[in-house]
DNA sequence: ACCTAAGCGAGACGGTACGTCTGGTCTTTCT
DNA sequence: AGAAAGACCAGACGTACCGTCTCGCTTAGGT
């Protein structure tokens, strides 16, 4: 997680493997408990019982900190293949929602990303720990939609790439603003419908 | 904007409504400079050149006084009138996109969604500050397209309803999506794109 | 009280003459309430029935305000005739030891005396409102006892003014000492050992 | 001072020594500038070099710091051996009178006093630190005196304690009101007066 | 079996903002 | 012009967290 390169040490007393996963894990608690503006380092410590000091040994406040505890829930998400473009779309929307659904996940995300507009590092860990690593998801649906032949090849690899960030975009943007902003709940009817759109279109191609 | 109705009081000195304006420009301006976690309403009150307590008076806290400030921003959006539904689309987008790039804009507003996910009353008043009042583009947009014969014209009410906020949650969260997590300009490059898988679905369709 | 000269207004509402004695009754009400510290002149205005403006109108703080309110306590010292020295001393410290009794005079004469110490204007209105009108008591018992042949009479008019300032502070020191700093009643076996000492010294000349 | 006992911590970072001490020095120094009323531990804390907080986490307010500031005041008071009863009073009302005409005693002393009216722990804490801590020059003034055949020995202790309790109401009221109420200096003259009536009585037997 | 460097829990530290309260003043309308 | 009402500015209050520091103690690897 927070460890890119862990700098080997040579000596001295290593650090505890159990604190870091004591603390995402109280960090979790901490965000469903209170949400993100009433969580305290202090409180996370004690949670873990960890001493203040240990935590922020790691970690370098409580941004980075969420980030970590947060991008963890987002490993979870697979593509299913369900047989076609629409229903293997379906699918992972469908799972993206339900972690959207937890509170953890509610009060940690868009608080994160609130804080990354001002603070570059920290758009950069977000990107690097959650966004980026969905992306795959987009491109493993292509791919396999193209196998199909759901889907036309790509020609411009330029272009490939506008349209895969273009569509997480939109995927991601909807459900997210579906969720949290509207406060409904993204269930089946309504990604079935958002899939609808998403591959036919505003008039709804037949 | 907080004074839903002020409830007419006789007596006493009745509030500076110059206040009032002043505090959320400051507010606007503070969100510029400092961004959302380092705001503080005893800045605010002082570059306002008004007491803490005129502010507290009239907000309750951080949140409330920034939805106000930031809805301010948003009743300036237009539904401009170019023919197309694609070209009507992409005017709209492009204003949303303009307003979004503004810092006070990008700070507050996800600072806010993120605070409202543990506060329901704060979802309601963002809700009706910002979300609902916009849904009218998403309506007259619609309609005109309806008048046009480039949508065909409802048959069920409560489907009318559910593609509206579907439509909106759609629009919304890819342009959210876009500026504020992937940290891109929607530009109108991608506004064409957009507006245009969109309209004709994944596939294209000519 | 507050006006020394009631400078003769020829127009407009005249000031209601039951405000004053309202204020000054809310103030000790006050003082037995909350004492000094947490008595405000918001609250004393709002007993009183009586808008705040009204009471700044009359007196210029909390300070001034109090010594009215605490120097009418006072005004109902007596020297009773007992017959001899003795007698009348106790009968007068009793009467003062009453008055030091009751919390609103405990709260708010020290305080007042606290406040003098910095404030030479607040320091003459005590002397004039409460200390030098009580010194008649020390004359007039003085008078009497002479007149008995208890004390000898004067000889050097300085001398005689210098006593009785001593005499005062010895006797005023001495029962507020008790009554506030030590907290203990200065009850009737207090006063008469008080008093014995004071006339006959510490050896006590039988 | 305000460490009965601390309790003594095993763990964690130790209190501050220096802090103590800089902070009752930043309190007498502000006591002499601003007095009593003035007086906010914010800027007590600002001279002492402190933060608010560590201020706090020692005292519980600004009535316990004060009287900690002004006890170490009194605890150069001591009993000078001048031959006789009249002269070591004398001499030790002296030490008082000067001790207290220095502001920072002033201001202090009768605040926390109006103060512990109304709070039974403040006077307790006046008690043992400044109060009967005093108390012993008393008793070794009066020892002193029986030794040298000034004054008769004790029969009744329960009298004996009496006894020292109203002298010391009558020496301390005495000085304080003289300095304090009356505003007047209690410089060698009016010692010498007063040590004559305490001593002889109001006849001035010869 | 030591040595030693880093990690650890505890809690004090200097700061900063909080939201509340009070002190006095000012601005309304009503009397 | 005075009064009641209540908004206004100013600034202290006591609390809560922040992120850092200083303790004494533990825990390894290197010798």
């Amino acid at each position: 997680m927070q460890s890119r390169t862990p700098a080997p040490r040579a000596t001295g007393r290593p650090r505890s493997a159990a604190a870091d996963a004591a603390i995402l894990a109280a960090t979790r608690e901490a965000l469903v408990e209170l949400g993100w503006s009433k969580l305290t380092l202090g409180d996370v410590a004690t949670r873990a019982g960890v001493a203040k000091t240990t935590l922020y040994r790691r970690w370098a406040g409580k941004n980075e900190l969420v980030v970590d505890a947060v991008a963890e829930l987002f490993d979870e998400l697979r593509l299913p293949d369900r047989g076609t473009l629409a229903a293997d779309i379906e699918g992972v929307v469908l799972q993206f929602a339900a972690i959207l659904a937890r509170p953890e996940a509610k009060s940690g995300l868009m608080a994160v990303v609130a804080e990354s507009i001002r603070d570059d590092a920290l758009r950069e860990r977000i990107r690097e720990s959650i966004v980026d690593r969905q992306k795959r998801l987009v491109l493993e649906g292509r791919a396999r939609a193209q196998a199909r032949g759901e889907l036309p090849p790509e020609t411009d690899p330029l272009e490939a790439t506008r349209t895969v960030d273009l569509i997480f975009d939109m995927v991601a943007g909807a459900v997210v603003h579906r969720t949290l902003v509207s406060a409904e709940p993204a269930d089946e009817e309504w990604v079935r419908n958002f899939t609808q759109v998403l591959l036919t279109g505003l008039a709804g191609t037949p």
